[in-house]
Formats: C-alpha cells, sequence, structure tokens
DNA sequence: TTGTAAGCGTTATCAT
DNA sequence: ATGATAACGCTTACAA
C-alpha cells in the first residue's frame, strides 16, 4: 500500500507538504494541494490511521462495553451511539460482557491496549467496582450508561430508575390496583433493578399497600409460570404485575394468556424500556420509556466532554409512562 | 504511559529482550522474564497495540457493517460474531448504514483508514455493486452475511432464502391454504426479500394457486392495516400471511387482532428470522428461523479463512421452520 | 509556503 | 540468550 512518501515524490514535494495537505489545508498553496492529491489518487494512496494515532496519541475510537445484545435496549441505544459518535467523527470498538465482572475487566484492558480514547459501559455493578476505581486511578475519561450511581458524583447518563418505578407503580394504583408485584430477574442482578424495587416499595408504602418480595424469574428476559402461579391463585390474587424490563414482561405476557388469562381484563402487565416492538403488540404494552436515542447521542456528547476536561456529572434524562393496552382499571373494586 | 523502553531499563535489559519477554517468552531465559514482568508490574506497563500494528502490519480487528441495531437479527447476529470474533483474538469494529450505499462506501473507505484485517458485511444490493468490486479489485477480504449471490462465487453466508420462503408456503399449503399472500417492506428492498418472494411464487404455481403480487408496507418492520384490509375484505380472503421478516409478522398479527381477526383461527402468519422473542409471544410466532449464532460464527471463520488465503465460497446455511400457534389448519375447506 | 528531522511504541533482522 | 538498529506511516516543531 502506497504511503505519503511516496505520494510526496510523485507530487514533486516533500512528505510534511503532502501531509498538510491532507490535515491543513490552508496551510498549503492551492496548486499545490492539487498536485499531492493528483498524485494520491493515481497511486490508490489510503492514509493510514494507525500511523497518525501512533504520532498524535490518540485514536478518535471509543471502546464500548455491553452486556448483551440479545436485549434490544443495549442494540438499540448502540445503535443511537453509534450514530451520534460517527456524527462527531468517532468509530465505536464493542464488546460484549454477559453482566460477568472478570470479562469485563478483561476486555476494558484489551479496550486500553488499544488506546481507545475512552469508554461507555454499562456495567453489572457499579458500586464497590474496583474496575472502576482503577480507571479513576488511570484517569482514564469513562462513561456509564443506565447504571445509576446516587452518591458519587460518578459520571453517568440514566433515567431515575426509583423514580421511574414508583411512577408505573402509582399509575397502577390510581386505577385501582392494590395487590401488585414486581417481577424481575435473578437476585436483583443490576444496581438499577434494586432502584426500580425501591420505588416499588415507596409507591406501596405510601398508599399503605403491601409491598411484596420480588417475583423472581430464573433469567433476565424470560418468564416462568410455575413462579407466577402462586402468586395469582391465591385468596389475595395480584391483579397488577410490573416487570424490570420489557422482554420479561411479553413473556410474562405470554405466559399469562397461555394460562388463559386475559390481560389486562384479569391481570395488568408494566414492563420497563419502551422497546419499539412493545406499541405493534396487542395488547400493546404499557411499559416505563427510557429515551434510549437521547441516553445514546447524551453518552456520547458527555463523553466528549469528559475527554475535553469537564468535570465528570450525573446526567439523569426524563423518563414517560407510555400507556399501553395490556393495563386497565380493577375489575371488581374491593 | 510508560512504554517497553522504559520497561527495559528498569529491567536491566535491552528493548528488544523486554519485547520478547511477551511475545516470545521461550526464547529468553525465565530469569530474565521473571525481570521483565516485574518491572512491567511496577511501572504500570501497558503494551501499546498501535505500535504493534502499525509495526506488523496486522490489526486483528475486523470491520463490521450492518444495516441497523434496531432489528434484532442483526443484534443477536452482531452479538454471536462478538463472541466467536473475541475467542479467535479479534475486536470488532462496527459500523450502520440504513442501507444506504453512500454510507456504506464512506464507512468502509474509514474502515480501511483504520487498517481492519478483514470486513463482514450486510450491504443493501450485492449485486451490481461498485464497492464489492473495488474490494476485489484490491484484493480485501470480505464476506458477505445475509446476502445471497448465487450467481458468482462470491464470498457468503446466508440460508437458502429462496428454499426457506417455498418451505413455508408449503407447509401453509399441506394446512389447506389456498389464498395465501406475501408481505414485506418497501419495493423488495433487499436481495434476499426478492428471492424470498420467488420462492412463495414457486411454491404457489407448483400447487396451481395464484401466486399474488406482493403485499408492499411502507415500512421493513412495521404492517399498515390500510395496505392489508383490502386483502381480507373481498370475496375470497386470504387465509395465510407470509411476512418477510418477524418484527413485520409481529406488526400484522397485532393489526389482525385490533382489527378483531383472530390469529390462527381466521388468519394464519408466519414470520421469517426466528428472532427469540418470537416464542415467547401468545399466540408464539411461526417462523423460518436463521441460525443467526451459526451464520455469526461462520462469518467470523470464514473470513479468517479468506485472510489466510483460502478461497472464497458461498456458504448456505441450513434454515428451519419452527412451528408456533400463530398457524392453524384452514377452518373452512373450500 | 515548504523542507528537515525527530519521534510515537512496536517488532524483526542481524550480529554478538 | 541478548543487544543494536532499522523500519512501520504519520505529525509537528523548527528552520529555511
Amino acid at each position: 500500500m502506497t504511503d505519503l512518501a511516496t505520494v510526496a515524490k510523485q507530487a514533486g514535494v516533500s512528505r510534511a507538504t503532502a501531509a498538510r495537505a491532507f490535515s491543513q489545508p490552508d496551510l498549503v498553496r492551492p496548486e499545490t494541494s492539487q498536485k499531492v492529491f493528483a498524485a494520491a489518487r493515481k497511486l490508490g494512496f489510503r492514509p493510514n490511521h494507525l500511523g497518525r494515532q501512533l504520532r498524535t496519541q490518540a485514536t478518535h475510537i471509543i471502546g464500548v462495553l455491553i452486556p448483551s445484545l440479545d436485549n434490544p435496549v443495549f442494540a438499540e441505544q448502540l445503535q443511537a451511539m453509534e450514530v451520534a459518535a460517527r456524527e462527531r467523527g468517532y468509530a465505536l470498538l464493542i464488546a460484549t460482557t454477559d453482566y460477568d465482572p472478570e470479562r469485563e475487566a478483561d476486555i476494558v484492558e484489551e479496550l486500553l491496549r488499544q488506546r481507545v480514547d475512552g469508554l461507555i459501559m454499562t456495567v453489572a455493578d457499579a458500586h464497590e467496582n474496583a474496575l472502576l476505581r482503577q480507571l479513576d486511578a488511570e484517569n482514564i475519561p469513562y462513561l456509564l450508561v443506565y447504571n445509576q450511581l446516587d452518591t458519587l458524583d460518578a459520571p453517568c447518563v440514566c433515567v431515575d430508575n426509583r423514580q421511574a418505578m414508583f411512577d408505573a407503580t402509582r399509575h397502577l394504583q390510581q386505577l385501582g390496583h392494590r395487590h401488585i408485584g414486581m417481577v424481575a430477574g435473578p437476585m436483583l442482578q443490576s444496581d438499577r433493578a434494586k432502584l426500580r424495587y425501591q420505588g416499588y416499595c415507596q409507591a406501596m408504602l405510601a398508599q399503605r399497600h403491601v409491598a411484596l418480595p420480588i417475583i423472581e424469574m430464573p433469567q433476565h428476559t424470560r418468564s416462568s409460570f410455575e413462579v407466577l402461579a402462586p402468586w395469582l391463585d391465591n385468596d389475595t390474587p395480584l391483579t397488577a404485575l410490573l416487570c424490570s424490563n420489557d422482554l420479561l414482561a411479553i413473556s410474562v405476557i405470554g405466559d399469562l394468556q397461555r394460562a388463559g388469562l386475559r390481560v389486562p381484563d384479569q391481570v395488568s402487565v408494566i414492563g420497563f424500556d419502551g422497546i419499539a416492538l412493545g406499541e405493534q403488540l396487542c395488547p400493546s404494552l404499557c411499559s416505563v420509556v427510557q429515551p434510549r436515542q437521547a441516553i445514546g447521542r447524551a453518552a456520547v456528547e458527555g463523553l466528549l466532554a469528559l475527554m475535553g476536561g469537564e468535570q465528570a456529572r450525573l446526567e439523569k434524562l426524563p423518563h414517560q409512562l407510555r400507556l399501553g393496552e395490556s393495563v386497565g382499571p380493577l375489575p371488581w373494586p374491593n
């Protein structure tokens, strides 16, 4: 592959001049530029970013850490980030972690060896996280997405998970529901799931309703009717379910319907995330919408700001309750 | 950031020796290695891939071109590729094109400037594609995914789209359906959508059924009931619909149900892709499953093979019809 | 406006 | 087994 030196020779100028023709065209006489470009075209010259990056100590590459692309939330947000990044001249080097802290660490190390300019990550648990401390210590720009750290002034972009689930619960209560449960994946795996549970509990307590323990599914995005059944069979059956994400909600609705229960006539269901697909379903999925586009964009802009030396701050974006046919009023008042 | 020279000095050896301690440990005395590693740890040394890549002329990075991450098919397949690539020591630099040929070209150029070792792409139309010709001419290893070029020996990984849709149509016919339509996005946008339509037509002709024109939706993944209604209202209403992708199928089912039609009692629906979510729905989605895991893996392995000098070939992976509750027998024989 | 030369962090070749 | 040195392709003072 031809390099700048060859182009320069062909154009009858020095390497420096040839380089300038590309990076600082205003410093070079137009005719000279033309000669350089002509030579470049003729030789099929393609600038080598590696050389430039090595020299300038900046790659214009952002490392992205995502739990999984199988969940549309992350995929859709990645899509938004990719567009935002490209607009600003940055490329994305991505990796999936499956919420495994060990993988997280390995991959970050790998990304840093590639000399990414900064990191955008969604980690399993942001509290007491050794990896984040290390990044802090090394002064490496990073920004968390979805993770919510209210305690410290951590650089993150997210919605107010507690408030969001509070609002969703409130909505059900206003429709007359009292026996409301919250369904989630294993062990409230993520820090934000915990906050959502808090929001649920607060709303329940505020109305002197009973805040129940989490209905814990074996998988993050898949319902198990066996786990669900006991809550619907007893003498005070649940009339509404809050789910920690949309895929889980959709799965729950499917299970309910297969068991002969009508949604929302007998059980109302609310999801979390507001994935696009939810609106297409019948019944359409009522869900707490996280503004994924805005989150993706804010993440990129925020990281660039950090790299530019700005102070880290927690950016809370507004959530919104998207109404849907999966929720209805309490059929029989009690 | 500390570099190899510093580490070498600290360890009391030459740069070359320090380098070898990392890349060819067997060429260096164990004690010496230890000294180097100790120094590296002490100094917080992190190998700089840019230096290595510039020198070795290989990045171990694969450029990935995807139409959109908003469609779970691509997201799930990207997930599979990421895992497969990492296993083989490769990272993924990704970009989305929104099926825009201009973006496709720009992005490929950008990726090549970054000196990716090869490209994995899903392009809008692989026939008569100038970009692909250019890559051929420059001898740059690339591999297409989902795109199906039967004519030439193009490097691609896909299912047999024609046969797959043929099978799906056949399945409906065997259940007694005769009035079967195919629903797709605008203008059979992609080359594979055309092949799928061919499969539908062939199956219809084979049974002396009438192959209808495409029922064309304004969007790739969203149904419009206005477009659908005329086909269900007339004196020979359709009793089954084939959809060009799962998101569209789900949207179609939602529209039908909202219009008071029962699925599958009145209308059967089959999707294409077999996204994970489809199994959760009620009715569960009958769909032609593309083996996304296998496709992702085959794409990575295939590209590495190409880079290793092997001959390009079209790799067809087996599709499978996943049965589901969205399809039923013809209720009233005619 | 253009040229010279040094350096970014590796690895590979050739000696020792 | 180890060391010296020259690339890899680019940018950027500094000089002219």
